[in-house]
DNA sequence: TTAAAATGTTAGACGTATCTAACAAATTAA
DNA sequence: TTAATTTGTTAGATACGTCTAACATTTTAA
C-alpha cells in the first residue's frame, strides 16, 4: 500500500517556486507561456510542461496543451502566501538585520520556504505589520489581501495621465538625491507626457508646469498610482 | 556530456542532515551504527547504508561493511559548520526574536540550511559572538573551533570524580527552581558518588558534604566539566 | 497561403533519496 | 558451540525533478 506525502494543501519547495513564478509572470497579461517560465526558473521547457500538468492536477493552475498558463484562486492564494513570506523576510533583513537592500533577495529566496507560522508572525509583529517591502512592493497580509494593488512603476503608466508618486523602490542615497534634483517627491502629482519607445525614458510635467525627463532606470523605481 | 552539480565541498540538504547526525551520535564513543542513525533520521537502514557509501566517497566518513561509522576531519568540519548555524539560529530566535526556547528547534533546523555567510555573520555579530546556545550547547566559531569541548551532561560524568557545574541545558523556571531547592548552582563543585544503573539517577556530594540524589532527567540537563 | 521559425509536447533516460523483500554477518543466549 | 536474534547489506522498485531527442502545433514571414 502506498500513501502519498503532501496530500494536503502544501507544496514542495519546487512547486512553491513554480507557482510563485507563474503568479508573478502572469500578472501583466493574465497568463504566462511555457518558455517564459522555463527561462525564469532556469529549466528546460519539458520540465515546465510536466510541472504544469502536476500543478493543474492540484488545481493551482489551468493548463491546456499549447495554451497559456493561468493561475486559479487556489494557486493565487499559495503564491501570495509565499510572496508574503519573501517580502517580510526582505524587510526583516534590511530593517532588523541591517543588511543592504541589494543583498537580501537571495537570502529571502531561501527564508520564504521556512515552514513556521510562528516565525513569520513574529517577523510581521517586529516590523509593525508593514504594508510594503524595501523595494516598494506590497506585502500581502495573512489572508492574501494586498493593500493597494494599483501601484505601478512610473514607466508602466499610460501617456497623458496624471499620476501620484506614492513610493520609491530604491532607498539608496544617490537615487533619492537624484529625485530631489529633479524636484520629485512622494505625494507629488505629475502628468506623464510622453514615453520614448527607443530608450524607455519618460517625459513628465510637474505641478509647476515644468517639463522634465527621467530615464527608464529611474522611472521603474518610482511607484505611482492614478 | 554531464556535469556534476555539487562537485565542490558543499553537500545537499540531505547530506548535511546525515553528517550532522553522524557527528553528534558518534560524539560519545567515536562511532555510530547504522540502526542508530536510521532511527534518528527516521529512515530505514538501507537508506542509511547507501548514504554512508556516498559520504565515504566524499571522504566525510570512514565506513566498512558491518563496521561502525566514523567521521573524518573533513566530515567534522562540515558537521561543525552546520551545528554552528543551527545554534546561532536558535540563539537568534530566542534572544532577538523572543521566541520560546522550546519552540525554536524546528525553525533552526530549517534555518541552518540557509546558504549565506552574510546572514550568519550578521546574526553572530548581533548576538555579540556568543559561545553557547540557549540550551547550553557550545557554538563552534567560523573555523569550527569549539570553546570548551569538555562540557558533558552530569549523567555522563564518571563516578568518584569531582566536577564543576558550568551550565544548564534548560532555562525553564520550574527546572531552575528545582536546582535551587537542591542547592545546586553554576560554579558549584560536586563529587559524583554513584550512578544508579537501574534508573540513571545520580548521587552527589556537595561542597558542604551533603549527599543528594538527582534523577536522570535532571542530570542530563546539568552540564559539568572536571 | 504556404514554408520557415518559434514554441510546445511526448517519450525515454538519469540522479537523488527513499522504500521493501530477501539474504548475510555478527552478537547473544541457550 | 550452535541456534536464535539482532543488525547490516544487496537487489530491485518508486516518486521527484530534471534532462535530451524526436515529434507536433502555432505563429511569423516570404
Amino acid at each position: 500500500m502506498l500513501f502519498l506525502i503532501e496530500n494536503d494543501g502544501m507544496g514542495s519547495l519546487t512547486e512553491e517556486n513554480y507557482i510563485k513564478s507563474v503568479y508573478s509572470l502572469s500578472q501583466a497579461t493574465g497568463e504566462v507561456i511555457v518558455s517564459e517560465l522555463a527561462k525564469k526558473l532556469q529549466v528546460k521547457p519539458p520540465t515546465v510542461n510536466s510541472m504544469m500538468k502536476k500543478l493543474a492536477l492540484k488545481k493551482w493552475v489551468v493548463y491546456a496543451p499549447y495554451k497559456g498558463i493561468k493561475v486559479t484562486e487556489k494557486g493565487k492564494k499559495e503564491a501570495l502566501s509565499i510572496i508574503r513570506r519573501h517580502r517580510l523576510a526582505e524587510l526583516f533583513l534590511v530593517n532588523v538585520m541591517k543588511l543592504g537592500w541589494e543583498e537580501v533577495h537571495d537570502i529571502a529566496e531561501q527564508l520564504e520556504h521556512v515552514e513556521s507560522n510562528r516565525f513569520y508572525d513574529r517577523i510581521d509583529e517586529m516590523l509593525g505589520y508593514p504594508k510594503f517591502d524595501p523595494h516598494g512592493e506590497p506585502i500581502p497580509d495573512v489572508n492574501g489581501k494586498i493593500l493597494n494593488d494599483k501601484r505601478i512603476p512610473l514607466n508602466q503608466a499610460k501617456e497623458n495621465v496624471t499620476v501620484k508618486i506614492v513610493a520609491v523602490a530604491d532607498d539608496k542615497k544617490s537615487f533619492l538625491d537624484h529625485l530631489n534634483d529633479k524636484g520629485l517627491k512622494i505625494g507629488e502629482k505629475v502628468l506623464v507626457k510622453r514615453k520614448e519607445a527607443y530608450d524607455g525614458s519618460v517625459v513628465l510635467v510637474s505641478k509647476a508646469k515644468v517639463e522634465l525627463m527621467i530615464t527608464h532606470q529611474v522611472a521603474e523605481r518610482i511607484l505611482v498610482e492614478e
